[in-house]
RNA sequence: GGUCUCAUCUUCUAACGGCUAGGAAACGGGGUUUUCAUCCCCGUAAUGGAGGGUUCGACUCCCCCUGAGAUCACCA
């Protein structure tokens, strides 16, 4: 039996030819430069940190050259699908404005290169299985689970890398005798179950110095001294569907992907890709091996986020948290990129996608999680959305998340007020942060959520009720801050505190304390803690009858 | 253990082989302000090795050591 007719037995009937596939999907028609990515997540539905960081890498690489960024659906291993998990994926990146040209939506396929889901491909896979296989660069294996575990445990024993390669499957030379070719025969015409391996042309065992290796030049970390791949690897399962590295070739192969973005946990596997391109005569893609976000493990050390123990690494957390998504993205994007922070002092006001995005400037090392910045990066970012889409993005976030906070939402041109406060001063507050914080932050404006926090502050604890009484009596509502403040520094004066606090810290046995003291019981009063923007702003949004009442109450 | 990858302040990072190793976060100090969690200014702090080599000159290039990470499936 020769190879070919040995690929005949095993693929008697398939739709196409490999030759014929290869016509089907030709090389895209585009512009000089575009780039065309993808994003390949396994349907388990669970977006992270790290998908959202390589996701973005796709969208940025090919949007900014005119290409296309396409989705699809990886679900070679059956056991791991997830109910909706495509509709859970395309929806929660939307979320952070990233959004695909081609591929599996929830109503179907769109592009020319489908069909974008891998469960639906079988007989593309089989298409160039088959071809090995009639090129002798493949093999089926009969090896059983007990025996791939006998020749594990004999090759721990001789110190030998572990795996299926030459010398330790009998079916890798199932043509060099007429016994094996009929044993090979019989068990696929009795349908017996096997796998489809790549017979690898690499030389087993040997040194890193001895090993022969090909230089792959990565987008982002340069040269890659990858050496020759030696391990048979399983490219077809027993069930027919392909493992992942055949999968990965074929498919951006004929979907023409120009980049590869994945993380560097595939960097190990790389051997067998290069080898896998190279026997099915294909130009490999330009890969981009990101790398891995990092955290502090218990131990002090850095370690890879885990979906387990960390929940900062689930997308869910930034939602519920309220993190908007364009500081999420100006975040990540600091992080993608080390000059983005420095364009983006220069360009306070650019839009996100004008800035020039490359994998040169990407980092090799793995980056360390840093909430802190985020924070920062947030504050910063909310500065540039306008109140008005502030209040009503807060709406979505308590619809979806918080429920509790529905009260806020009752006048929204009252919350747009609230949230611009001191946002347009010459030097503007950058105090919101994310959803959350800012609902404990804006939570004195309502009676819902208004509760003393604060103690009256020592040097004028003594006088708070007369301060009250005092500041109640001289109110009038339409005073502008500077006459409010005024009367304000008459009542410190007739109780004895001094009316500038340099003052007091100049002479503090003449006074009982300053102004400052004064003002801060009647923040308290009103606002139930020390902190908040402006006392006399605050007051003019609140309302002159809330005003009052709070006031009433605290002279109980 | 084998293989691959990575290594500059506490963190993220910048520096054609050539300034006093720069910026941002955090932290500390000061200032502005009626208060502050805001804003402004200043400051602390690093090239893993008292390794070897190339060079007039090394954070940068080569080698060694050390450390960290990833990976070794009919999972992706």
């Amino acid at each position: 039996m020769t190879n070919i007719e040995l690929s005949e037995l095993i693929y008697p009937s398939l739709s196409h030819t490999a030759d014929e596939y290869e016509a089907m999907y030709p090389a895209r028609d585009l512009p000089a430069g575009a780039k065309v990515t993808r994003l390949g997540p396994s349907p388990t539905g669970f977006i992270h940190l790290g998908n959202l960081y390589g996701a973005f890498v796709d969208e940025r690489l090919a949007h900014q050259s005119g290409g296309v960024f396409f989705l699809r659906i990886e679900d070679t291993d059956d056991k791991r699908y997830v109910e909706n998990a495509v509709e859970t994926i395309i929806t929660s990146l939307e979320f952070f404005d990233i959004k695909f040209d081609e591929g599996a939506t929830l109503s179907g396929d769109i592009g020319d290169y489908g069909d974008y889901t891998q469960s639906n491909r079988g007989d593309i896979y089989q298409a160039f299985a088959k071809k090995l296989l009639a090129e002798g660069l493949a093999y089926p294996c009969f090896l059983t689970e007990d025996e791939i575990t006998a020749v594990r445990e004999e090759q721990d024993k001789q110190k030998l890398t572990p795996g299926i390669y030459a010398g330790w499957s009998k079916y890798r030379e199932w043509d060099t005798d007429d016994a094996l070719v009929s044993e090979v025969e019989s068990r696929i015409k009795a349908g017996e179950p096997f796998v489809i391996r790549l017979r690898s042309k690499g030389t087993p065992n040997l040194s890193a110095e001895d090993t022969s290796r090909h230089t792959v030049v990565d987008a982002i970390r340069g040269e890659l001294s990858v050496p020759d791949n030696f391990q048979d690897i399983v490219i077809i399962k027993q069930t027919g569907i392909p493992t992942y590295h055949f999968a990965h070739v074929v498919d951006d192969h004929l979907m023409r992907t120009t980049h590869v973005v994945r993380g560097e946990e595939w960097l190990p596997s790389l051997p067998i890709h290069v080898e896998l391109f190279e026997d099915l005569g294909w130009e490999l893609p330009i890969y981009c091996h990101t790398a891995q976000l990092m955290k502090i493990g218990e131990d002090g050390n850095k370690r890879k986020l885990s979906k387990r123990k960390d929940p900062e690494l689930s997308l869910d957390f930034y939602r519920n948290e309220g993190y908007h998504p364009a500081a999420v993205r100006e975040y990540l994007l600091t992080i993608l990129n080390s000059n983005y922070e420095e364009w983006r002092m220069e360009n306070p006001d650019a839009d996100i996608n004008d800035f020039e995005f490359t994998t040169e400037k990407m980092s090799s090392s793995g980056a360390l999680f840093d909430l802190d910045k985020l924070n920062d990066v947030s504050k910063n970012t909310l500065l540039h959305i306008d109140a008005a889409e502030l209040a009503a993005w807060l709406k979505s976030w308590s619809d979806e998340f918080a429920p509790e906070y529905a009260y806020v939402f009752k006048d929204m041109d009252h919350l747009a007020e609230i949230l611009d406060l001191g946002r347009h001063d010459a030097r503007p507050r950058a105090d919101l942060v994310y959803a959350r914080q800012i609902m404990d932050f804006i939570s004195y404006f309502f009676d819902e959520s208004f509760k003393i926090e604060d103690e009256y502050p020592a040097e004028a604890s003594a006088d708070a009720a007369e301060i009250l009484k005092a500041y109640l009596a001289s109110y009038d509502h339409s005073d502008d801050n500077e006459q409010w403040f005024g009367k304000i520094r008459d009542i410190a004066t007739d109780l004895g505190y001094a009316a500038k606090p340099k003052d007091y810290k100049k002479n503090p046995d003449d006074y009982k304390g300053h102004v400052g003291h004064v003002s801060t019981v009647i923040r308290i009063a009103i606002m139930g803690r020390s902190q908040s923007p402006d006392v006399w702003a605050i007051q003019q949004i609140l309302g002159e009858s809330k005003v009052r009442e709070r006031l009433e109450a605290a002279c109980k």
